[in-house]
DNA sequence: TACCTATGTTACAGACCGGTCACACCGTGT
DNA sequence: ACACGGTGTGACCGGTCTGTAACATAGGTA
């Protein structure tokens, strides 16, 4: 197979492209370099003359997924300029969409789990974004003016965390299944500790949308918007 | 080295435990026959004779996982009988430890983003294993007369389950480290909303526990007890 | 044309891995 | 004394993995 899926672009890039998917698919044990040539419609020469080892392969996949990242954060901001409180309910969908997906969950934890080793390259890009990934969180909760920020924050991230790897481990119909509406309610608990900040637009877009959380088929909680009429 | 840490056992009972420390610290593809052989003071061949394949193993190393964990939760029963908030209590904090420890998490959870394949037999285990826990933990939250005990438990699964996946990617000193702080505030929340059944006990407790929540070295929260504070 | 760089092709090395075979050993019970 | 079941030993097979070497090709440029 000469030129796939992948067609237009420079051998270095397929082979980035190629090697992320196939990372994510199987694992970074999982694949080896002869698939991912194959694949990226290349050889395995070229691959080595870009990545000269498999860890800068990884590391190089991982640096993409956290400018992807990075990428869906400005999206959020793009979208709902000077409203913090919208972006952090676009950040609750945007994880839901995350959590369920093709049910693989996020590449940087992922690899945490699966390179054990304490001292592996990866892990400092990894421990780095996720560092990221948690400031930038706690950052926005602060400029929605939620008084406990970097709780929410932290609550949020483990949710979000939990709910990926809960997709694989107890399957779609686990509890990652309800991560939107635990999200929301989460939020909307703290939320009730605003520093009186401006959030009047969100705050009627956040009672929007918790009020359909999704379509959970275990209702034993039918109906129950959030955490914050439970008090 | 013939006879190593685990002596006087059967070969087939070195072998799982070995198996299971080593895939712990490994992973499942990141250690082989030979080394689990060499380590349970035995060899490849008794090795194959009890487990024919590499997927058994795995398999029954999970099914002791699961043994394990069922003893945990008998302990959380005996040490609190008919006090099933002090019991919830108890797995929060057990969880906090199951989460920083040796920096690992869960087993399963850490086999299922592992083996990414589908079919794979573990898989049963693992969703089987996962499904039990959190309707054990539904239970709980149900015997403790919270309303919205399904919620709860979801909530407190992805909650955990985040808190020690994101031990392995974040570090100890990222989300995970207010795992105990984060679990009581939704505890407390959700417990505003009782039914009403015997928690004076329990509640007194929890309010005592939720002050010193733990030696958590980013204090821009200081002091901050639980969510339910917040409202 | 001559040159140079990026790429492709083939073959190979060395290591490891899962799994099997044949055979020797050894304690126990009969 | 004997048989037997559980165990140990070493060699081995086929496969896959990462990584390299030597050589051929193509495309652009001076």
């Amino acid at each position: 197979m000469e030129d796939c899926a992948v067609a237009p672009l420079k051998p270095r890039e397929r082979i980035i492209s190629t090697a992320r998917d196939l990372f994510r698919k199987h694992g970074i044990r999982g694949i080896g370099v002869d698939a991912i040539a194959d694949v990226a419609g290349t050889n395995k020469m070229t691959l080595y003359r870009h990545f000269g080892s498999k860890d800068d392969r990884v590391v190089a996949c991982l640096r993409e997924v956290a400018r992807d990242a990075e990428a869906i954060w400005d999206g959020f901001e793009a979208a709902h300029p000077d409203d913090p409180l919208a972006q952090l309910h676009a950040w609750v969908r945007c994880g839901a969409e995350c959590a369920s997906g093709d049910g693989r969950g996020c590449d940087m934890a992922n690899v945490a789990v699966e390179l054990a080793e304490s001292d592996h390259p990866a892990r400092y890009v990894i421990e780095e974004f996720k560092t990221a990934q948690r400031d930038r969180l706690a950052r926005l909760c602060r400029d929605a003016g939620i008084a406990k920020a970097d709780l929410l924050a932290d609550t949020l991230s483990l949710l979000l965390e939990g709910a990926r790897v809960s997709r694989q481990s107890a399957g779609v119909e686990g509890p990652c299944a309800r991560f939107i509406t635990i999200g929301e309610a989460v939020i909307a608990a703290f939320a009730h500790g605003t520093k009186g900040r401006k959030h009047s637009r969100s705050q009627r877009y956040a009672a929007r949308k918790a009020k359909v959380p999704r379509s959970s088929p275990r209702s034993t909680t039918r109906g129950g918007t959030a955490l914050k009429s439970v008090r």
